[in-house]
DNA sequence: GTGGTCTAGACCACC
DNA sequence: GTGGTCTAGACCACG
């Protein structure tokens, strides 16, 4: 995996890097089980503090998205959500209205944002019918 | 229109506003000539300090979204994009991706997305300009 | 409130703090709403780096405990479980059965534990029906 | 006995293994005079490091619950506790008011607790010495 | 070797 | 004033 940090975003090193482990999990380009750099040589890649790659992978654990094996490394975890459906489905809701906006903003119309939404989601890796959520 | 302001949200206060109003326009429950409530007004009827009302209000026409007719108020802009059909595209591009990245992550599957897009974009109020589709 | 930190314990000083905010707030001595006191004044009263004390408030936030409002503070949250009934339910078991592992080898006979879960269940703060929970 | 270890767990290995030995002492799955595996048999079994297995049996014997006879092997030792009555029911308190903060943040109510205490505590094998209730 | 914790001190955003 | 981010460098626990 290629992570790549851009020093002159507004957006915090942590957050960038988060970002990019996040989509490529969702992606399926890191699959459940694949290892993740150490926190050291992530560190000495990106040129970043290896405090602020400990930071990503611990909040990343938090989320259920990564799981750490003392000593061994940091591994994708197999996916799960232990959310309520309802807080789940509100996330999603919100997301949804924020690129709504965004969309307009930018002039699009409606089919478009649909027919882009469409065309991305085959790239992304979705839960099969065995996935265990509520 | 009207704003309120989550105190117990993690977004400043600053940033809840400016999406407020943004979605608002994007909905089109605040039309194109429409004036906001001033500064100082907003600042009352919201308990916020003045300076952040401003910073909003000052973003925005920045952002091409309102526009400030000095001594008469704040209004909402016409419409127009002066970006380039490549860079709204990549923007748009970005949005999706985080939305489905979120959407993976949370347990949903492709069609449930695409299916809520639909359902929420009714809400809003597209562009009726001579823009084609793709 | 009175938290304090013991540098000789082998339990993380972040642990220690964090364990004792939970329970402050189980109990109801800090009520939804109230304030904390700032990192660097806690930092000073506890003589521990602001960043550790930094670190047990932004944990405690991501767990719904405590949010923060930036530049005023941080306060106790309103309570909230967005997790599944079946999670929850499992994470309370697992509790259960390390106690009651450890009253066992303790040499405590089942009534006195029980006794015991009653009398010290009278000074927690229950969920009150209205409860938003799944 | 079968014993698992979860590597997915955020558990030391050592911690994992460690407990899994209390709770069936606990539960009378493994009764005083039982002998264990030797180091060497369980470290093959459960694919763990000769050294991790070690540890556990010297932790464990340092707190009374085995017992090495050297030459012939590792046995559970008879339930004794040297603790003062005193310590035993402070440590105990301590367990229960962690469990019972746990129980408030995941939103039960005190007899859901009380009544899966009940519940739990029946698969749990209780001294039959001659001590009586406080 | 791995990650986890802590300190010290810097700079920024928010109000 | 508040919290948020980042760096540098130390020490410990784990396997």
């Amino acid at each position: 995996m290629e992570f790549q940090i851009d020093p002159t975003s507004r957006l915090p090193i942590y957050r960038q890097l988060r970002n990019q482990i996040r989509e490529a999990v969702a992606r399926g380009r890191l699959q459940p089980g694949a290892r993740l750099p150490s926190v050291r040589e992530l560190s000495r890649r990106l040129v970043v503090n290896p405090n602020t790659i400990a930071r990503v992978y611990t909040e990343l654990e938090r989320e259920g998205i990564l799981h750490t094996r003392p000593g061994l490394g940091v591994f994708v975890a197999e996916p799960k959500s232990e959310l309520t459906r309802k807080v789940r489905r509100e996330r999603l809701r919100e997301q949804v209205d924020q690129l709504l906006t965004e969309a307009v903003h930018l002039g699009f119309a409606a089919h478009e944002v649909i027919q882009l939404v469409k065309e991305r989601s085959e790239q992304f890796q979705w839960p099969t019918s065995s996935r265990k959520s509520p």
